[in-house]
DNA sequence: GCCAACGTTGGC
DNA sequence: GCCAACGTTGGC
């Protein structure tokens, strides 16, 4: 099983929209190397939902519930349906992420306007215990 | 094929 | 609100 960060304004659709509507499909994403990324993914695959603007940070996990599959727009852009988790014990905000020596590779650092990304496993890891740390 | 101009995203 | 990073477009 493979590990992401998903970035989405909450102001545009947030977490708390994703558990009213008990699933959505990911899609609006015009950038292919976030693209390849959704491609990549797999049913029971998890994702961080991550806010961006205001704030930043992560603040849940979902899951992949379908594959990717084209969105129906022109070209080959592709959507995939995911369904919430679980919120994370506490928010990892941006700022705690970029302190995070562990943290140091992570894509949405080096390229900040990646907006699907994956998270390693160690990374994963890293993230759900500064979630829970948070929690205190 | 190169590069300047422009638009968008996202952090601050 | 501003700016940096990145992608796309269009002139040459």
């Amino acid at each position: 099983m493979a590990y992401w960060l998903m970035k989405s304004e909450p102001e545009a659709f947030g977490w708390n929209d994703l558990v009213r509507d008990g699933k959505t499909e990911w899609d609006g994403v015009r950038n292919h190397a976030a693209a390849n990324h959704l491609r990549a993914m797999a049913v029971g695959d998890e994702a961080l939902f991550y806010h961006s603007g205001k704030g930043p940070e992560a603040v849940a996990v979902m899951r992949v519930s379908r594959a990717a599959r084209p969105d129906g727009s022109d070209g080959n852009w592709v959507s995939v349906e995911v369904v919430p988790l679980a919120p994370l014990p506490a928010p990892v905000t941006l700022k705690a992420m970029k302190a995070e020596p562990a943290l140091a590779d992570l894509p949405i650092l080096r390229q900040s306007r990646l907006s699907v990304a994956p998270v390693s496993d160690a990374e994963w890891k890293t993230i759900q215990e500064m979630a829970h740390r948070a929690k205190g």
